[in-house]
DNA sequence: ATGAAAGCGCTAACAT
DNA sequence: ATGTTAGCGCTTTCAT
């Protein structure tokens, strides 16, 4: 086959602009920078060849020579199964990452330490934000030693180099304990593990709360282990005559909804279910008695945390800060 | 405030490796570049400097030289609501991204055609993976005219440019009509609006499907459009005494569930429900009569096309392949 | 208010 | 089998 045309059309440059608007090419980079005043007459014509040409700065060498790529590493954690939430989380933290001038670079919670060591000595990312870390995190000694600003998603027990925004568990725990006592539930069940779960900082932050509140009042907190396909089973099983049994779940709600189905063991006046979920189950009113509606919160948490890592970014020697974000119900 | 000690050490360059292996600068490059033979003894010796420093090659400089970013563009559609499968096609395509040397930057639907051509022109990205395109997508002119290699998750009418790889669809709609036949119902009733959503390829792919089997068997085929919430009520309401509707969706499955547990209208004799889902499904037996198993099949259609778009890198003048991944069943 | 020029850390062509 | 050297396209200091 003989080559019809070539294949990659190369991308104008600064050179290009400066040649095109008849200024020099660093008069083109300060009229992009902005780091130095530029007559409007000039601004002008360099913008209007700007796009003229399509222009866009090179990234590499931008990166090379200021040591910013315009690029911040989102840890994610290994998505189990079914989990929406987590693609709403990373989503909205790339829209909002791309409203601030920034773009998002995935590093997979698989490559552990040296995902982190890496992305940070080659310079591709220049802040970070981590989700989902465990108590003590091998990935955080590699973020600390770099130096870099960055933002976690979920509150660690301490953490004074970097910004912390997170939903306020322990309020979550106390709402849950509450609402239970006041539907008149004689017992809390929670599903999903939260016993062995408890190294997780979120669970431990939720059962705290739990705890605090459900100690003063007469409410058993039972903490399931088994499978999630049998809880209803196991709720109806643990609840006397005349008792009633509060259902919560931070993790696994849909699972168990399935399987109260699937039991044909609805939930009556025997059982209550309390659940942590998105605006999908908002519908499904018999099953539920309130659920706090998190997928708002959510959003909000990941634009708080991008907002916050370009705080960091921007003002020199900003100090980290503590978000947490308020759980709100919402009636089923 | 005195200032105790600065904030960042500077990363280690090919210069310092080479100083402590004794060797000059290039000859890191070529052992680093494998684009050139070097001697047993003094790639150990660059190797060990490599090691002793924790050397890293500058991500920007190597962007800039190569014009190789080592950096694939992920261009992610709007997460609706709690979309599991999605984070599952993200996760896995930027693991099997690390598994070939690339890293994975995030494009959201949202940038458009604007964002695609600012990741190609800027050269952040040396090649890209499109996610849920529609039949004409404004994003597809700028990714042709860039002339980088691209691959599609999900099968446009026709694109010889780029690789495609996806899930049968055709298949899957031909399966699905063939089991609610052997389960010898009267009825297939399509819920989640496919109908006005034939604009969509996978789709359209999937209708084409059904009615290929649908019209030479006795199967009524119904396109439901209304509200997930009220689809049982409505199977319910078109069955007549002693025949059977069976239900499908390509997504809404959940919402079905749980609505059918919710009115408390269950499957029975007279409804089969047969679902598209992730493995979290298979437990709720009672309810559903056959699952395709999908999961893996995500997983699989990642990995297929993140290592068709490193062959198309690879490869000089590689030619384009469609690659569709078969459904199958798993017995619920 | 603008231009000229140095150099960021690499890759790869051109040496030997 | 190794070394020397010329840039890649920017940002920014030093001129004017």
């Amino acid at each position: 086959m003989a080559s019809s045309r070539e294949r990659r059309a190369t991308a104008p440059t600064s050179q290009d602009v400066a040649r095109l608007a008849g200024v020099s090419q660093s008069t083109v980079s300060y009229v992009l920078t902005g780091s130095r005043p530029i007559s409007e007459a000039t601004r002008e014509r360099v913008e209007d060849a700007i796009a003229k040409l399509g222009y866009h700065p090179n990234s590499g060498a931008r990166t090379l020579r200021s040591r910013r790529s315009g690029v911040i590493g989102l840890m994610v954690p290994e998505a189990d199964g079914d989990d929406g939430a987590l693609m709403t989380f990373v989503g909205s933290i790339a829209r909002e990452a791309r409203r601030h001038g920034y773009d998002i670079l995935l590093v997979t919670a698989q490559e552990g330490a040296e995902g982190i060591r890496r992305v940070v000595r080659t310079g591709v990312c220049e802040a970070l934000i981590l989700m989902e870390l465990d108590r003590i995190d091998e990935r955080v000694p590699p973020v600390l030693e770099s130096g870099l600003p960055f933002v976690t998603l979920g509150k660690p027990e301490e953490f004074p180099q970097g910004s912390v925004v997170d939903l306020d568990f322990e309020m979550l725990g106390r709402m849950v304990v509450e609402r239970a006592i006041e539907e008149e539930c004689d017992r809390l069940l929670l599903f999903g593990d939260p016993g062995r779960k408890r190294a997780r900082n979120d669970v431990s932050r939720f059962l705290r709360g739990v705890e605090d509140v459900a100690q003063e009042a007469e409410l058993e907190v039972v903490m399931d282990g088994g499978a999630l396909a049998e809880v209803p089973a196991r709720a109806l099983r643990m609840t006397l005559p005349n008792q009633r049994t509060a259902m919560f779940g931070l993790s696994g709600v849909r699972q168990v909804l399935f399987a109260m189905a699937a039991t044909r063991a609805l939930v009556d006046d025997t059982r209550l279910l309390i659940t942590l979920s998105g605006a999908d189950l908002v519908d499904v009113s018999p099953l539920l008695a309130a659920v706090p509606q998190l997928d708002p919160r959510r959003v909000e948490i990941s634009e708080l945390a991008v907002r916050e890592l370009v705080r960091l970014l921007r003002t020199d020697g900003a100090s980290p800060r503590i978000t947490l974000v308020e759980p709100r119900w919402i009636e089923g």
